[in-house]
RNA sequence: GCGCCUGUAGCUCAACGGAUAGAGCAUCUGACUACGGAUCAGAAGGUUUGGGGUUCGAAUCCCUACAGGCGCGCCA
């Protein structure tokens, strides 16, 4: 029985009262309640808090009402015993028929176990990284690299439909001066002071002179600055690319800000702002009074020069997703980003829409990476970049992906280099990953020995409290997710997956528990029932580490 | 000055307002005639930065002080 189920018993339990008269809950019974699994032993397979919930609606204390529940829910088919503790709590043990029905419905389910529908009919835009395309995707970029594609994982098993949007910022002043750069080191001339001064200019001269070594021959001029930016554009923009392939991020979609610029989006979006009147013009210049809704100051979109703003630009852009059926758009921004928060919102609100239903954005706080005890540091200004390649390269995708896959992203985060790449039990990757491998080692064994999924499985059989705590773990993975797409915090996958698989280890160290067979016994029914169980484990652990883009391996 | 984030074991961090605040690392002690030990069992380590408040119950919510990080352009 698993959670969500016992939930529905509960309600059941609470509904029978309320028609009997036994009990008067003047809002109605509520569609679910909250069923934990409890920390302590002792505490039954479930409690639930249910009754001091309610206490104040009914008019009756906490104990009692408890006492009452309990006396209900006892009939309940699958429910054992129901015990009052405490203030209150209802501390559930579940049959174990019941309970080893769980193992039956994960390996039932497979691949989709975990999947939910508590996003259901979401339409999501989830637009991350977008960093500009004048350098590689470096330290700042990774952790969203993870924790934003985490975030679309869990959203889409969750049942939302998720789209995975990389905004180019391929316009404007920054352009023009990177081309400028790759224009001057492609010549051999001083790059300009305040150009773009990294050592990955060079490389990218030289993969530009490669690829079109004619441009070196073209006059001065803006026409080769401009020739130089294209072509350099474009070789970045597809190492980004496979950067960020070959860290298993992959997005749906990528986003030219030009392309707002040669349609008609950016004029029709000032438009749709003008006609809900929070546009004005002063000092000859263009502003939306984002101050309508909270912003500390008006924000400009075109200047007195005639251009247009970078938040012009974002504000097209919005309104695009908008008309492309998002209903909800995400923003991860890192934490030197925070101060756009309130204009985002506000020029939400400015285009009509809700600010707290259509746009939602998240901060991610600066990580830190230590090797020996010392910071790795990147300096904008001589161009230092510590790149994604790089730190694939030091510490590989999974081990990296994991590591800031496992912390919630609006805490800062400190990172030692050999923490994190330990071959061993010191790393929760490895932990998890080596869990997994164990159950595909159990599977090929149990193989080995002709034993199978049982047809006639007998849930009973799996009756040892090491057992029974597995099953509970197990079972409550799809909450996990949908927690996880809910509050947009993948880390709490991976922190499941490592209670799960410590919980699965003490399982598997548990000499009553063997699923083999010892010495010259035949397989017994009580062997395929604990394959059953192992092949559900391997079922969670698999699914879970998917949802975090970390590869699951057979061996190790 | 204003705003956002953070403050939990020696270190890195968990903990939908729930029961005795948990893991890993580091330290110490056990279990290798093993379904691969990258494992398991155990010890030690805490006034959840300080002070108020809200309630059946607060690390969590509110106020306040302190400390750290990051922002506050007609730049992108």
């Amino acid at each position: 029985m698993n959670p969500a189920q016992l939930s529905s018993a509960i309600v059941g339990a609470l509904t029978s009262l309320v028609d009997r008269g036994a009990l008067v809950l003047p809002d109605g019974v509520p569609s679910e309640v909250t069923v934990e699994r409890p920390r302590e032993k002792g505490h039954g397979d479930y409690a639930t808090n249910v009754a001091m919930q309610l206490a104040k609606r009914s008019g009756m204390p906490p104990r009692d009402l408890a006492g009452l529940i309990a006396a209900e829910l006892e009939r309940a088919t699958g429910v054992q015993a129901v015990e009052v503790a405490g203030p209150g709590f209802l501390n559930i043990t579940v049959s174990a028929d019941a309970q080893g029905q769980v193992a039956a419905d994960i390996v039932a389910a497979g691949a989709t176990y975990g999947h939910n529908d508590s996003q259901a009919g979401e339409r999501v835009n989830v637009e991350f990284i977008s960093a500009n395309p004048t350098g590689p995707i470096h330290l700042g970029h990774t952790r969203w690299a993870v924790v934003g594609d985490a975030i679309a994982r869990v959203l889409e098993a969750a049942g939302a439909t998720v789209t995975r949007e990389f905004y180019i910022n391929d316009r404007g002043n920054q352009m023009n001066l990177f081309g400028a750069s790759v224009e001057a080191r492609a010549l051999g001339e001083p790059v300009p002071d305040d150009g773009y001064q990294g050592t990955y200019v060079a490389e990218l001269a030289d993969a530009v002179l490669v690829e079109s070594p004619e441009l070196a021959d073209l006059p001065p001029g803006e026409e080769r600055t401009a020739a130089f930016r294209e072509a350099a554009y474009a070789v970045q923009l597809r190492q980004q690319q496979e950067s960020l392939a070959r860290f298993h991020t992959v997005f749906d979609v990528w986003f030219s800000e030009r392309t707002l610029h040669e349609s008609d989006d950016v004029a029709a979006s000032i438009e749709k702002l003008r006609s809900q009147g929070h546009l004005y013009d002063a000092d000859g210049a263009l502003w939306m009074r984002t101050t309508d809704f909270g912003d500390d100051r008006d924000r400009v979109l075109i200047r007195t020069n005639g251009e247009l703003t970078y938040f012009a630009s974002d504000t097209a852009y919005y309104v695009n997703k908008r008309e492309r059926g998002f209903d909800r758009c995400l923003y991860l921004l890192g934490a030197d980003h925070h101060g756009y928060v309130g204009r985002l919102k506000a020029m939400v609100a400015c285009a009509g829409d809700d600010p707290e239903r259509n746009i939602e954005v998240l901060i991610g706080q600066l990580v830190k990476i230590l090797r020996n005890g010392e910071e790795i540091r990147m300096s904008k200004r001589s161009g230092e970049i510590i790149t994604l390649d790089e730190l694939v390269d030091e510490i590989g995708v999974d081990p990296l992906r994991y590591s800031l896959a496992r912390y919630p992203s609006d805490s800062p985060l400190v990172l030692d280099v050999a923490e994190i790449t330990k071959a061993s039990n010191d790393n929760p990757v490895y932990y998890v990953q080596y869990g997994h491998a164990r159950t595909c080692r159990m599977m090929a064994n149990a193989a080995d020995l002709g034993m199978s999924l049982p047809d006639d499985f007998d849930p009973s059989l799996l009756t040892h409290e090491r057992e029974r705590e597995l099953l509970r773990a197990l079972a409550e993975f799809p909450r996990v997710v949908a927690a996880a797409a809910e509050l947009r915090e993948p880390h709490r996958v991976a922190r499941y997956l490592e209670d799960t698989t410590s919980v699965f280890n003490k399982w598997y160290d548990t000499k009553e528990c063997r699923m083999l067979p010892q010495g010259d016994e035949p397989v017994a029914p009580v062997n395929e029932a604990r394959l059953m169980l192992v092949v559900a484990a391997r079922t969670v652990l698999a699914n879970g580490l998917a949802l975090l883009g970390v590869s699951a391996p057979e061996r190790m």
